[in-house]
DNA sequence: TACTAAATGTCAACTTTTTGTCTATTATTT
DNA sequence: AAATAATAGACAAAAAGTTGACATTTAGTA
């Protein structure tokens, strides 16, 4: 564990919610902590410090003494407030979510096919709305608006759809995954997954949603929109020591070249160590270029999801 | 990757929210960075130097002492920050952020820019939810976001910005006008707008905001984001008996030759009936393009507003 | 009950350290 | 010529340290 003493007096004082005196004091009277100290003198705390002293406020407000307890080890203190905290400890986490009689994703999908031909953008939202609600989050991103896109997408380059129909619908449900995505909260030690599309890539659905998976899964998200070089990719992704870039591919067209060549560079400025994931539709047809890159190809949502929680599972320093 | 040391103290000041004095400083007593020098003894700076002296000012601000951290490698700094940033601040400095005027938009702008620098999508978001509050719909458009955005794209052109800062803010920003366009309402019997971008026209905030300044003025606005050709523009425009097709032009750069065929041909499907308004920083520039079109030029979000006002009044059957 | 002593958190006074800014001067860039 | 940097040193405000006093509460005891 990450033992450096190197927090000051001040973020000691906001993390644990004491005052600095009280800190002071309680290290001399008792000696809660030990903190090391800088040539000058200041003192300088661990983490662990932090987490000691966070303990024995808890305790202390509980009704302990703190000349009782300041010596106490973690173990009894994490003892000492689970039994004496009043506050009811952790609540099951289990809300019955499979009451509502399922839906079929497909209803929804010719609903909204339909709006879109009536180029009828609150009918579109609305649609997408009573699906969420029906279906829930994961379903609604896997199996109606994923298949949605896509087949607009094949509608479109039959001819079928108007290119201002597709613009439509892309429009209404970028808005909708983005109000979704920006609900989505943030845990504070959270890897960092970065999300966009590579130069020549301009389709972002794919991207969003991925993001928006990678939300669920309980990443923290930097979601950067389309279309990105990819040296910018890689400054992000170092800048916030990023576990895994996720690239959505949709329609590379002729221009393959484009691609492996910034994937490549990609890969160059990242470093060996992080996973560059890539999705969408025409992905699998890359596999060459993608090895390359040690790219890793993600055939769906949900191969995205549990990739993810396999990484989260293995913490890499 | 790129460490190429080219970055004058101007631009690492601005990118970096630091003075100057302060990043002279910094380097003078901790070494925090080692700029290259000129043959004339000016300072250089790397795209990482930019990084890491922006994360040290995180840090700071987060509560640690530089003194303390100047040293530190990226994965340590980065650690801190994730750790010690407090995701929902409001704790202690109370005295002078919330004694602000309320009503400056420049303020608002100023945060915002912030928060894009430190590549902090939710405080952007933040930022643009209170100032939808205090500032009102009608500035919060106006005065906040369309100079904001302007702001973004010159330090973006100036190399202050990244591209990856520019696209982040444009993906925040353009959920967040997407959630205000779905609340929007259409009156029955209400005039028709489309709105949108001419194909090779990317930004698209434009033409959000125009959308949303339409609507207020109690227009049904068909939306189509970016980039569409002339004739699906003109198609959609007829078939749903728009009174105008609103376009919004920011940077046409070389190529104002295609803008202006793409112009000509939404006129000649058209017919001369239906007005073209055309908006945008840069679309001045381009005013025989426009006259040649019958187009409109609209300078600025007033004018649009109280341009289809007028129209509104004399309804063109 | 009333008195006392221990326990505990807070304050004040004062010193030292930290840290950002400022000034003055010189040199470079535009 | 005006704007931008660089250097060095001074400066002031904020933060943090130490010590000792003080007010309350808790608990024990006369």
């Amino acid at each position: 564990m990450n033992d450096d003493k190197i927090h000051p007096m001040r973020i000691v004082a906001r993390r644990t919610g004491l005052s600095s005196h009280a800190i002071r004091v309680w290290e001399r009277r008792y000696q809660a902590v030990e903190p090391a100290r800088t040539d000058t003198n200041r003192r300088l705390y661990s983490e662990a410090d932090i987490e000691r002293l966070a303990q024995l406020h808890q305790a202390t407000r509980a009704g302990h003494s703190i000349s009782q307890i300041a010596r106490f080890s973690r173990e009894e203190l994490a003892a000492l407030i689970a039994r004496d905290t009043p506050t009811a400890p952790a609540v099951s986490t289990a809300p019955p979510a499979t009451a509502a009689p399922p839906e079929d994703p497909a209803a929804y999908i010719e609903r909204a096919l339909s709006a879109v031909r009536q180029m009828d953008a609150k009918g579109l939202e609305a649609e997408l709305f009573r699906a969420e609600i029906d279906l829930g989050r994961n379903k609604l991103l896997a199996q109606m608006i994923a298949p949605l896109m896509q087949q607009i997408g094949s509608l479109w380059s039959n001819g079928d759809l108007r290119i201002a129909d597709e613009h439509m619908a892309t429009t209404v449900v970028r808005s909708f995954l983005g109000a979704l995505h920006s609900s989505a909260a943030a845990a504070p030690g959270a890897p960092v997954a970065v999300v966009t599309t590579p130069v020549g890539q301009w389709h972002e659905i794919g991207a969003l949603l991925a993001s928006l998976t990678a939300s669920a899964a309980g990443w923290r998200v930097i979601y950067l929109g389309p279309n990105l070089p990819a040296e910018e990719i890689a400054s992000v992704a170092l800048q916030h020591q990023a576990q895994i870039v996720a690239l959505s591919i949709v329609y590379c067209g002729d221009d393959a070249h484009q691609l492996s060549a910034e994937l490549n560079k990609l890969r160059r400025a990242l470093g060996d160590q992080m996973a560059i994931f890539v999705g969408g539709q025409t992905a699998r047809q890359y596999a060459s270029i993608m090895e390359r890159a040690a790219a890793e190809h993600i055939p769906s949502l949900k191969a995205l999801s549990t990739r993810l929680a396999t990484l989260n599972a293995t913490p890499a320093t």
